[in-house]
DNA sequence: CTGAAAGCGCTTACAG
DNA sequence: CTGAAAGCGCTTACAG
């Protein structure tokens, strides 16, 4: 910049009002700085510019991705969502994964702050998040895709798993059939799995319907132990048709259907909440219920830009506001 | 930084000193400052240490994503490993999407440059990447997944693409499939592809067989296209097996073969270069080729960390490094 | 209409 | 063994 305002003859205010456009400058003075600027191939500095203004147009994104997950074809659809609005308005992600451990998070979430970003956007892992208001005190923040633990009314942005269920569940039922298994994670582990599982107990309930407690089978985010539950369900009850709270749990039932000659919808019918590619070309083609990760991403960072522009004019007034997206059932041929 | 000195009744070098272990300091001094440090809550503020050593400790990615492509998984996989690694040795890692097209992509690179960051790992998309040098002339990078054309000698990382395609039809041919399709990129396009397409041809050269043109069909990368791209294979030529180059047109001829009652691997044999959890489960299960994304992440990021220590040392005597990743033939139900 | 100067929060020679 | 001071590359009151 020095070397601009020289080859200029001008000072280097001048030359920082002529890049941002932040005060009146001659047309013929901007132009002898433009051509500095292009003479002496000159690249503005964000890291000075962020440690001057207090802002780095950089906001944190914490995510939980393990290793070996195929879900994160999910998130990483988030991520994009998020990315695509923020570029545009001329932030960068910084990225931090937690690997959903919340020692992790508490971690990342430290480093983020270190690195001084403007805002953050989280997908939290389960456990109890008190320690997120006073680590995050003067940092806007939203979460999205899950609801965190342990806290008060906060900013998110997630689907709707309760009501999503709730329907797939009820127009199983509306087919006929009466005994339908679940299978879920751990209850009380997972905010969303529960979330689905209160969908499913409701259209029961709502039909009349008693849910039996071996129908409700826990189980871990693993295809192996999937297909393990999804053998005790099948040898020890008497379903007709299942439903699985998410697209690993899926991959495993399906797998032990086909080894174990069972045959969809012949003889167990299925949904699986979340819609992956593969749920399509499978034979039969698998009912699903589709999220809109992308746009769960979209609207968390719009949210988070509100709450930094809102910041700027007055604090207090900002209202909590917590989203839920509704969810589409992808109807094909896993269903008698 | 000023509080804690004041606090602690030490001057502003000591405290950055024992924050960074740079000179002797008493340990009497150095508890003093610690309890100030606490007391404070002080939080270093790694803009402006980046500012004054001009390194951020923060690496560009440079990912090439669609919103809607499956292959993120893949990608994701790749940015995992490259976090893993550098996460640890205390870096960060900026996202910068350019969708596969080169424009946004030199745009991306841009951008980052202005953040300086350290360093760059780019997975580059197609066409002429001569500018790179201009662009990134005193910085360090490395490319991964995907070789950039128009360049000569560089550093990268990516799969043998030409040795697994080599080795999975030399086998194919071995189980005495003489008439094999293949469904690849536009030529010229995608150099994984190519690559692909040129191992494929090897081996039928090596057995002394000739490829007839109509085997060689190019696709355009979606599911869509795959699938008429199949049909026109099958119902125009007399192939009994074939080799897709990666996994969405994969989904697309598994698609066309189901839809076209054509059964694998009775009427058809079937191999996908790109190892997706779907075709173990999918029935039959599909032999693939398996790349190992994580580890190729991993790798690219030791190699730019390396390339940041040489620089520490002498500028010159760098030799790129061209690193192949072994692919493997997860052989499963698909072939007769 | 433009410039000189202070300051953002650090690190690092230099001095003692 | 520790401190005072310059400087990284910007922005922004303040002055004229």
């Amino acid at each position: 910049m020095k070397d601009v305002a020289a080859k200029a003859n001008v000072s280097v205010s001048t030359v920082s009002h002529v890049i941002n456009g932040t005060r009146f400058v001659s047309e013929e003075v901007k132009n002898r700085v433009r051509e500095a600027m292009d003479a002496t191939g000159y690249i503005p500095n964000v890291v000075a510019h962020s440690l001057r203004t207090k802002r780095t147009n950089t906001i944190g994104l914490v995510i939980p991705i393990g290793n070996d997950e195929n879900s994160n074809i999910f998130i990483m659809q988030i991520v994009l969502g998020i990315d695509s609005v923020l570029r545009e308005r001329g932030y960068c992600t910084l990225l931090a994964n937690t690997k959903d451990e919340l020692s992790r998070e508490k971690e990342e979430i430290r480093h983020l702050i270190t690195r001084q970003i403007d805002g953050m956007i989280i997908i939290p892992s389960s456990g109890d998040h008190g320690f997120i208001p006073g680590l995050l005190k003067d940092k806007q923040y939203v979460f999205v895709d899950r609801i965190p633990d342990g806290l008060p009314k906060q900013d998110y942005v997630v689907s709707d798993s309760f009501g999503g269920s709730y329907d797939a569940v009820s127009r199983m039922i509306e087919r006929g059939h009466t005994k339908i298994g679940i299978l879920c994670a751990e209850i009380g582990g997972y905010r969303n799995s529960d979330e689905r599982l209160r969908g499913f107990r409701k259209a029961y309930e709502e039909h009349n319907l008693e849910v039996r407690t071996e129908y409700i089978c826990e189980c871990d985010a693993s295809i192996q132990d999937a297909w393990e539950k999804a053998k005790r369900l099948v040898e020890h009850t008497d379903i007709t048709a299942v439903f699985i709270v998410n697209n690993v749990m899926g991959m495993g039932v399906v797998k032990y259907l086909k080894e174990a000659g069972i045959r969809i919808p012949d003889d167990i019918s299925l949904t699986i909440f979340d819609d992956y590619a593969w749920t399509d070309i499978y034979t039969p083609s698998i009912t699903t219920i589709r999220q809109e990760a992308f746009e769960m991403g979209r609207q968390g960072a719009e949210l988070l830009l509100e709450k930094l522009m809102f910041k700027d004019q007055d604090e207090i007034t900002w209202k909590p506001r917590e989203i839920l997206l509704p969810t589409r059932l992808m109807m094909r041929e896993s269903w008698k």
